[in-house]
DNA sequence: AAGTGGTCTAGACCACGCG
DNA sequence: GCGTGGTCTAGACCACTTA
């Protein structure tokens, strides 16, 4: 006999995994309680719960109090992305960075980004427009409302000499973030700024944020064509 | 003086979470270790832990042995995309599902596809498109090469009845896969099977998986024209 | 060398939700 | 009611990394 393995609950993880892998356990299969877990593998029920808590949270293994721990039936495989702040997204490129502000002013948002939002049309917003670059070629086009009332400050920042959304990500926390990816024609005016041909395909991001109830901001990003945004799992 | 709070680490991540929004502990700053943090919260060293473990995994925590837990400089927010089964995505937005398979023969990879998997040319693929429908609307062209050597068993499956999508989720599990998220202008062929002009605006999901190391599929998701897809942090 | 986070253990209590 | 997972505790050892 060789000498028993250590049981982290890494290895606990791989074993449980093997075994929906394998089918020894089916889906929709109720598998062992963890106190008897515990016992099969020679460790702590924390060590199992741990193990089955990141499978679970990884969605191959539906867990319920009483109810116990079933393999999923509809795996629902999760993508992390990772949204970082424009300036260093180029950077990790190896790109040279840099930015334009187009404009900035005032005034009162579109019905949809009200509604996005869930504040009334006539609330006290900053538009700002501005543009990323990569290698002084367009990289991402950024058309943004500030809810001014969540983050008056902002009115004193010099937009010109750092971004928006560099100056938010370091001023202006959010506790919720809803994002919308999807692709568009290019608008004949956001086709000149990015460089693009009218009509071309752009991927674009919609981030809606809140801090707790109170919204903050909503941007749409609008990527030069042939943008590619990964993820893994 | 009121009962102390229950201590949970959910309660812990709160308030260390309201000490980063606060400047309290500013970006960068280094924080006390978990075993100050334990005493002054008054609970175990591994409600703190855990606490911490969660708002690092967050991106808003660096923490590294022996150098301690610092706010992060530049947090990174990490978005969430559930990937399901088609058949359930558009089930889930209430709408009627159905399939078609276009075709399925054996074939060897174009080069791209070789590339992203790893594979000779030369290598034994199956080559399968097929649409998703949703409430008789093209939903979702679907065009996939699956690696023989790795699923030999799918040819046995009648891809007429159960998508490959779905058969691959039930019947080949895949330890890593790599998500690329595009925006295309439809091609002539793509448009027509879509019900979209040509050059529409097409969001795109390229996905490839593996089993170990062992390459299993890729596949290139075309959605309608006007798709969104969604994700919250 | 030494201090930090990462993890395991054994035990306990509790919240939930099915029957 | 009661079995399940969810969590907390106190203590211990270890791995990593920086000083």
């Amino acid at each position: 006999m060789s000498a028993p393995a250590p049981n982290t609950w890494q290895s606990i993880e791989a074993e449980v995994l093997r075994r929906i892998h394998s089918r020894e356990w089916q889906p929709g299969e109720l598998i062992p309680n963890e106190t008897d877990l515990a016992v099969e593998f020679g460790c702590a029920r924390a060590t199992v719960n741990r193990a089955l808590g990141a499978l679970a949270s990884a969605g191959l293994l539906d867990r319920r109090r009483r109810a116990g721990t079933r393999v999923a039936l509809n795996p629902v495989r999760r993508a992390t992305l990772e949204i970082a702040i424009t300036r260093r997204e180029v950077e990790e490129l190896g790109a040279r960075y840099a930015y334009r502000l187009l404009s900035c002013r005032r005034g009162t948002i579109p019905a949809a980004v009200a509604a996005a939002l869930g504040l009334p049309a006539e609330a006290e917003m900053l538009h700002v427009r501005a543009l990323h670059l990569a290698d002084d070629a367009p990289y991402l086009l950024e058309d943004r409302w500030v809810n001014l009332a969540a983050v008056p400050e902002i009115l004193a920042a010099d937009l010109s000499r750092i971004s928006a959304n560099e100056w938010l990500v370091h001023n202006a926390p959010y506790t919720k973030g809803d994002f919308v990816f999807t692709a568009v024609e290019a608008a004949p005016e956001d086709a000149g700024v990015l460089a693009a041909r009218p009509g071309a395909a752009l991927f674009v991001l919609e981030r809606t944020t809140w801090n707790g109830s109170q919204p903050v901001t909503w941007v749409r990003l609008s990527y030069a064509p042939g943008h590619r945004m990964r993820a893994t799992a």
